[in-house]
DNA sequence: ACCTGAACACCGTTCAAGT
DNA sequence: ACCTGAACACCGTTCAAGT
């Protein structure tokens, strides 16, 4: 019944993924070192050892993090806007906010070397794209999707999001028009916003 | 005028690069090791460094070599197609097909830490995705683009593609439905095969 | 259970020296 | 010009030992 008995943080655990996360956010995943964040909080290089074996499963952890807090953008995104088409708009926009913003994170997140933990990082990753499916599934429920697949679209325009991102992210496509594209990209879906009414 | 004196391979930079592409194919950039290629073409860890200063010069290097394999391959397609709407799906397929059989390279080619040759990865990139854009240029020529940005389109797909391979290559797009999801992709632009024909 | 400290093999980088 | 060999600081991982 006594809450974790803090022994130097209280937690090591999240310590150590808060000190990691901060690493990765500041200089990407490659230059996380095992012993620089041990050595940041206080502790020896292989007290960490108890809750991440090795590298690897830091690694996954922060993936798994990383989709928590993806997930829950979306999720704000989705139930802040009213309809089907606003919706799209609404997790497309809070997608490439997130992608953008957490660029290392991302990276990390969809790196597709994962260890023993990678169903881990796969469930974690499924749940956080839960909200974009939903509004796809809504949208069929309201026949919108001209008889088109909900989870296949829901796919593709995640995909078309993840890809912008990546771009914006490594220079290829300008950031200042990182609105622009997902305005053009989103109005691409049944329905939405500016779509084939467009023509 | 007398060709590149051999020294130990006639030419180590070749020999290097041949090298670090093989490891990066087999383990990925991460597990990329100057002293490991050196021994591996039997040479000592301190020769490639006349060729290649740091780890990060090879890095960029094998960037540039990657861009420069897949637009050979998206040229390739693009020639090999008739007309506007069937290159779209031609230079898709295409590029899934590279992106998910050299999945470590593409990995590597948009990491967005580059060093100081970054500009050279930046142009390589652009170079590679030139004819993607010739063929929305051609597209908007013959007036098939509903007065869309033929840039911006190409930009679009090339993200979509991107992103597609991204989540084939990390798992969570099934690698069996490319084909069907390439199709659905492509289909949502401007007179594709099977586009708003097909509603 | 949780953490320390020493050890091992490996790495990137630097540099004086050889041919 | 091109390459060697030694050195330095750092890393992940392992393990016996402490409390």
């Amino acid at each position: 019944m006594t809450p974790a008995r803090p022994y130097h943080h209280g937690n090591l655990r999240q310590a150590v993924l808060d000190e990691a996360v901060a690493v990765v956010r500041e200089r990407g995943a490659a230059e996380l070192s095992l012993r620089e964040v041990a050595a940041a909080i206080g502790v020896t290089h292989a007290a960490p050892r108890r809750h991440f074996p090795g590298r690897q499963e830091l690694l996954d952890a922060l993936a798994v993090e990383g989709f928590t807090r993806l997930g829950v953008r979306l999720r704000e995104a989705v139930d802040a806007s009213p309809g089907y088409p606003a919706r799209i708009h609404a997790v497309a926009t809070a997608y490439l906010d997130f992608a953008t913003a957490e660029a290392n994170l991302v990276e990390l997140m969809f790196a597709h070397k994962h260890g023993a933990d990678g169903e881990a990082v796969g469930r974690s990753a499924e749940a956080a794209f839960a909200p974009l499916l939903q509004v796809f599934r809504q949208g069929e429920a309201e026949g919108l999707l001209a008889g088109r697949s909900p989870d296949r679209l829901a796919l593709i325009l995640l995909a078309t999001l993840q890809g912008l991102a990546g771009l914006v992210n490594c220079g290829v496509a300008p950031a200042d028009q990182v609105g622009v594209l997902v305005d053009e990209a989103v109005a691409r879906f049944p329905h939405a916003a500016g779509s084939s009414a467009a023509r």
